[in-house]
DNA sequence: GCTTAATAAGTGTACGCACACGAATTTTTA
DNA sequence: TAAAAATTCGTGTGCGTACACTTATTAAGC
């Protein structure tokens, strides 16, 4: 293993200027720099990350800004699991990181929790921008306070973000075209059905929605696509009905696509005698998800990793603060085609290495 | 962040004696190690592993007894970059690693390059025991001499292995046979075509075949499964013609399934008029068959990230020696299934986080 | 041309934290 | 009371970082 002193060695001069060249803190001869690098480079000298990171030591704050969970809305448990996995080893980093949680319906509670948040004095922060407005207002005083954040799923355009992660639900929704595709016999029509537009998820939807299409314009022009799309304020048994309804009068629809994280709600909704000759495709590895793929009503579900969202997320910004890694401008997450048989090989809610 | 400084000094000790206490290495009196015990508890310390790593740092010797790659026999491509790659980032813990290749065909060779091996004292080794009878054999020397060893990408059963790391063929081929199912309309034919049966691949190919009829068994009994084995003595004209012929004969065969790596290989010996009513299913990412993927000639490729068996025995074992981390047992991979639409997101050859 | 100040270049080392071993101290045994 | 055994202490080590400090170079002033 060659060490910055055998470089130092080497070189003829000493550590403290090879280390002002690797990190080019200046103050070294052009000369000299030269000859450095050209010893460095020879050598294939590498940082040792782990004499670095002790040495670097210095206790680094970081503050998340996220939507919260519960029963109704599981969507950010995962990514809050993925960010809870890597506070705990960027932990050993000397990095703090503060979890805010907001509603994610309520712009209030948004700023609320950033006010919260700006108040620890973050050096940097991974954010959520799902409200535009309230976003901006934010977004200002981070700048102004030169505070580096990183957008996490949603992507707000024309700010300086150090980076986004996050879905690419487009690409998504080919992949749901593609299998709904391969699935189909000829004649075979296919449905989208959007349930309960919620303000954070409808972005995602939507773009899933066109990926879906856009794959069936370029591969199967003559393709048959219904679309059904209920409001928030129908009752469960209307939409229901309309489903059923909609299936019985439209015999040929055997794949059905849904675009959000429920589609085991809407399974529950479709009459057996039907749901028995559909193939359902869906988003995300949520546990009632998992519930309807074991059972074999649903045929894929596909999932965007959100743990490991959360989790690259501060790795991502930790990195940044304590090795000045700057990160690519996106980091898209792996698209995995999730079945019965190999959900239990995926490691949804694990880092792989 | 509390330091075993912060304990010794809570404790009147020093901190050799708070580490002795850590490490369960004796020489405390049970007065002194309650002590410590309960102020380290009651701090709730947590061994800073950057610092111990650091500290640890005494040169570790793995060695690794992998079969080679090449042209024509690219499977041990990817476990091979993993290693490298894993190589790298355990160097950095002190970590030394050489990697000992031999043919796959020739346990001759195996011997020899284990002769090698052994003469480097290495306190690990990552094998892949394809020789039943020589395996034995080396396996008594390294129990003998106390080296403790893994097992990648074939379990040989009744050893003192440390864990095993590798496929899952069987149930590969149990999601390539759903893959099929999904694929397929009523009264389609299926046919498992094997290719050039070689030594090594024999074992995981034939679970993959098993686990395909497996799934069929279970779900579709009255599937028509052909199957069509070659040989490797006979030539790629008459394996060709063959293939054709039987196609042309029986016409409502639409599913290929073809258990080895080698799928890119089997559509070159297909017309491309018979080749387009197909649908094919492959293994493994190889260059190759992502070209075929991308093409569209092959729907989906099922793929074990063998990049990351490799990176992951290394990671593991270094884990052990470092850090003292007993693996579990056995360490299955992610089944991956892969089209054109998500190749590009699933990181197959990368460490993901 | 020579001195002095100003700047650039380069050096030396304490520090981060855990580890481990020789040395020192205390306790026990003979 | 000496010798042996059991504890515990003190410190060098791993490696890179960063800052205070020294030395070399250049520029300015007379």
């Amino acid at each position: 293993m060659i060490t910055i002193k055998d470089i130092a060695n080497e070189a003829n001069v000493s550590t403290g200027t090879v280390d002002r060249v690797l990190h080019n803190r200046g103050g070294v001869s052009p000369k000299t720099e030269t000859k450095i690098r050209k010893i460095l480079k020879q050598k294939k000298f590498k940082i040792n990350l782990i004499a670095s990171s002790l040495a670097m030591k210095k206790h680094h704050n970081l503050a998340t800004l996220i939507p919260k969970h519960d029963e109704q809305n599981l969507f950010w448990k995962s990514p809050y699991s993925g960010i809870k996995k890597a506070n705990q080893e960027v932990g050993a980093y000397g990095i703090e990181n503060h979890i805010f949680l907001f509603d994610q319906f309520d712009p209030q509670s948004y700023l609320k929790a950033f006010r919260k948040l700006i108040k620890t004095m973050p050096d940097a922060v991974v954010m959520v921008p799902v409200f535009v407005k309230e976003s901006s207002e934010i977004i200002k005083e981070l700048d102004d306070k030169k505070i580096p954040y990183l957008f996490l799923n949603a992507a707000l355009k024309g700010y300086e973000n150090l980076c986004y992660i996050g879905q690419k639900s487009f690409e998504a929704g080919i992949l749901s075209g593609k299998l709904s595709h391969l699935c189909s016999k000829e004649k075979d029509e296919f449905l989208i059905i959007l349930t309960r537009k919620n303000i954070h998820d409808y972005e995602a939807n939507n773009e899933r929605i066109k990926g879906f299409i856009n794959y069936f314009n370029r591969n199967l022009p003559q393709a048959v696509i219904h679309q059904l799309k209920f409001d928030q304020s129908e009752g469960i048994k209307i939409v229901s009905k309309k489903i059923n309804n909609f299936l019985t009068q439209n015999p040929r629809v055997r794949i059905v696509m849904v675009p959000s994280s429920r589609v085991s709600n809407i399974c529950k909704l479709i009459d057996n005698d039907l749901l028995s000759g559909l193939k359902l495709i869906g988003f995300d590895t949520t546990p009632q998800n998992v519930e309807v793929l074991n059972k074999g009503i649903v045929s894929f579900l596909i999932s965007q990793k959100s743990f490991n969202q959360g989790y690259k997320a501060i790795t991502t910004i930790a990195n940044y603060l304590v090795h000045k890694e700057t990160p690519s401008d996106e980091i898209p997450m792996p698209l995995e085609i999730i079945t019965k048989e190999n959900y239990r090989y995926s490691h949804t809610e694990e880092r792989n290495y």
